[in-house]
RNA sequence: GGUGGAGUGGCUGAGCGGCCCAAAGCAGCAGCCUGCAAAGCUGUAAAACCACGGGUUCAAAUCCCGUCUCCACCUCCA
């Protein structure tokens, strides 16, 4: 079955099929980073992480991927002011937040296939643009003489496709007209404030001014991806006016632009969009604190990407519930094979190894619009059968299933967690802690030999104090952390 | 007012004309395992009249019409 995606401007599943055989440009919306990462932010990411992830080793594409960093915007400043900071100060700071939240959840920042650039960076390109536009009569200097430069919608008759919109039923900017010809019309430069710092404040044939938020992404689109690409995406939330704006922009620059655009769904928290007025946000760093990285992961993507994703506390012990599940088949099979006198790489995937296999359901799931859910279901079914096989003594099967657990945890982002949970409790703990568990298991394992089960039990609730987890099985006893 | 999305078991959440008397997970129940637990595993077991009312069809959770409820966007937003 072919990649089928949803492309949200024709509205409809459409056939995927790269601009250029064998490669893919994908381009997404990333954060303005005017304060910290929330848990919608984190959604957006993982999405598109795993649909890079898909496109990599369930397609063998070779995958461009670039996520912009908004570094320059009115929010930027304003919250600068707030707090009495640079603002480019305030705005790498954020951005270190935003990086190191994404590294917390495997997302990759800094694989030579993805790039991070920020708009601050393309300054000349926008302005150049700008230039193009203004040639081609869809761009003009404000009419109030001032150094603001915008869009003219109304000469551009297709403005409003990509979310289905008549320019008549748009109400616009109401907040006086700054020399706009029309409510529609919207920035592409921004005259300097004088109450705004000097260095958020680059020369332009039209004065001093910066960028407006939309410009960006259509310059930097054609400055790494060129004047076509393959997908554009970003958060519902961005179809308007974000992403209408860089259409009409970069259409009317002459070009083609995006053939497909992804969005994925909002995260509510009791059935309502998370927002600063209401209090409700929920910030990367609160979520990160009240599951496991890989369950917070785990849960991001147990909600297909369009749908809405609602957050709670008992979701997020879903999440890990079901995780340790698959944790606890990896490491049964990787027991066993090691038990079997072989390497104990091989389950949990060895790189050299052929290119590892996916369930049919598998691929059918990811295939048919990035189905995660489905895909998370084929891969249960997976934990399931080899469960069986455990329990058969069908190492030989057992590992296989394992095999497909790992490939498919990796192109869901959670492959961590297993290799973690096949290597039991280690680099949790020092040595010397390690080796004083591992005497009380023994001492503990020698009194239930001898029947005093008095002392064994004694041992057990030691442990159990010391966080510890204690497996018995027919021949042996293993130890895990309690969480 | 305009544009789009949603309502499926106790909970989360897929399915979007026949393979659906509805996937998967969580919770629960039963069994296995155990000195007892815990954890784990298994399940020919149990649990959903798929918001409501009509209609189309040989066949509807899925299509059409109407109604109700909820959510998002309409120039700050992932």
């Amino acid at each position: 079955m072919a990649l089928q995606i949803f492309d949200s401007k024709a509205q409809a599943l459409r056939a995927f099929a790269p601009l250029e055989a064998g490669r893919v440009a994908i381009y997404v919306c990333g954060p303005t980073v005017q304060s910290a990462p929330h848990v919608g932010h984190l959604r957006s990411a993982v999405a598109f992480d795993i649909i890079k992830n898909w496109l990599t080793f369930g397609h063998s594409l070779s995958v461009k991927f670039v996520r912009n960093v908004t570094d320059i915007d009115d929010k930027i400043l304003a919250n600068a002011k707030d707090q009495s900071r640079d603002w480019l100060e305030l705005a790498e700071s954020v951005n270190q937040e935003f990086e190191n939240a994404y590294s917390a959840l495997g997302i990759a920042t800094t694989a030579p296939e993805i790039q991070t650039p920020k708009a601050t960076e393309f300054i000349a390109q926008m302005i150049t643009l700008i230039e193009l536009l203004i040639q081609r009569g869809h761009a003009y200097a404000a009419t109030d003489g001032s150094a603001n430069v915008f869009f003219d919608t109304a000469s551009w008759p297709s403005y409003g496709e990509l979310t289905n919109q008549k320019i008549e039923n748009l109400e616009g900017e109401q907040d006086g007209s700054h020399g706009r010809k029309s409510p529609t019309d919207f920035a592409l430069w921004k005259a300097h404030k004088s109450d705004e710092p000097d260095t958020a404040s680059w020369q332009s044939p039209w004065g001093a001014g910066r960028p407006g938020w939309h410009i960006e992404c259509s310059a930097m689109t054609h400055a790494l991806l060129g004047e076509s690409f393959d997908i554009h995406g970003g958060g519902l939330d961005l179809r308007f006016p974000h992403h209408e704006n860089e259409l009409a922009q970069s259409r009317a620059a002459g070009f083609d632009f995006a053939n497909f655009w992804m969005h994925n769904g909002l995260v509510t928290i009791a059935g309502q969009k998370m927002s600063k007025s209401l209090g409700n946000g929920i910030s990367a760093e609160s979520l990160l604190a009240s599951a496991s990285a890989s369950a917070v992961r785990y849960w991001l993507g147990s909600a297909h990407y369009r749908s809405t994703l609602d957050y709670s506390t008992t979701a997020l012990a879903e999440a890990e519930s079901a995780l340790n599940r698959i944790k606890n088949f990896v490491r049964r099979a990787s027991d066993v094979q090691t038990a079997n006198g072989q390497t104990s790489g091989g389950v949990s995937g060895d790189r050299d190894a052929a290119e590892p296999t996916y369930p049919s359901a598998f691929i059918d799931a990811m295939d048919a619009d990035f189905n995660v859910p489905a895909a998370l279901a084929a891969l249960h079914d997976a934990v399931r059968a080899g469960n069986s096989s455990l329990d058969a003594a069908d190492t030989a099967a057992a590992a296989s299933a394992a095999a497909q657990v790992t490939a498919m945890a990796r192109v869901l982002g959670f492959e961590g967690a297993l290799g973690d949970a096949a290597s039991a409790g280690a680099d949790r703990a020092d040595e010397a802690t390690v080796a004083k568990i591992d005497a009380l298991v023994l001492a503990r394992r020698q009194a239930r030999a001898d029947k005093d089960f008095a002392l064994a039990d004694s041992i057990r609730v030691e442990l159990s104090e010391l966080g510890v987890v204690l497996e018995d099985q027919a021949d042996k006893t293993t130890w895990m952390w309690s969480n």
